[in-house]
DNA sequence: CATTTATTCAACTATAATGAATAAATCGCG
DNA sequence: CGCGATTTATTCATTATAGTTGAATAAATG
């Protein structure tokens, strides 16, 4: 029973970028924010599957949003971390911080 | 082919714990490393099956050691992380430092 | 019904977890 | 000695979970 339970690399990601977004997280934006940051490229496909496993978790919630479209478009389902998802990005956070701190290799750049 | 190239959460801590172990880093202190800096409990397996998928990729070389053990025990396999590995790490980490700077509800601690 | 915006799906590959098996060394005892 | 018990360490095989990809579907409006 391999059972994981930690944030995987671009399942935190998703969460942080959550977090960032407030209101507005849903789909496209999220993974707006993860490439403007990361300087990486994302697949849409990848953020919803994401998402998925990490509502199954309990870690994140989301509901439909009305359908206030410019032009058309399917509805929004909008995303927020849940307390007990704010609870493993902070985990996971202190746990590589206190992997890399200190490490001349790694120093220079603020938090 | 979902060609990845980015470090996996696990392989991250395998790579930081290296670097710090510099001299000594050989399976059961790496193993020991993460477990006492994350609290999360690591079974040795994992760790050799990410030094191999990391040493596949250039991010980690390994030479054997001496076998000078104390009593018995077979030679270690001392690993260190190439400079193409520390570039990974510091992309790794930059990343995640862009997507969670500056969120209020991760403040708090230091770098 | 064409177009737009957004989400879901299915198939696949990569990463991680786990426990057992194997290896290589030394010690101690007949 | 020499050989099996013991110690320390790595490798392997299997299964589970995470991540990737591109195409399909859905729901809205002009």
């Amino acid at each position: 029973m391999a059972q994981r339970d930690y944030l995987g690399n671009f399942e935190l990601m998703v969460m942080l970028a959550l977090m960032r977004l407030g209101e507005n997280a849903y789909g496209v934006p999220i993974s707006q924010e993860i490439e403007e940051r990361t300087g990486r490229e994302v697949v849409l496909g990848s953020v919803y599957a994401a998402l998925e496993r990490l509502a199954e978790k309990g870690l994140v919630s989301s509901d439909l949003g009305e359908s206030t479209a410019e032009r058309g478009g399917r509805a929004k389902r909008y995303f927020r971390v849940t307390p007990k998802g704010l609870r493993e990005v902070r985990h996971a956070q202190a746990a590589l911080k206190n992997l890399w701190q200190g490490l001349p290799q790694l120093e220079g750049g603020p938090v």
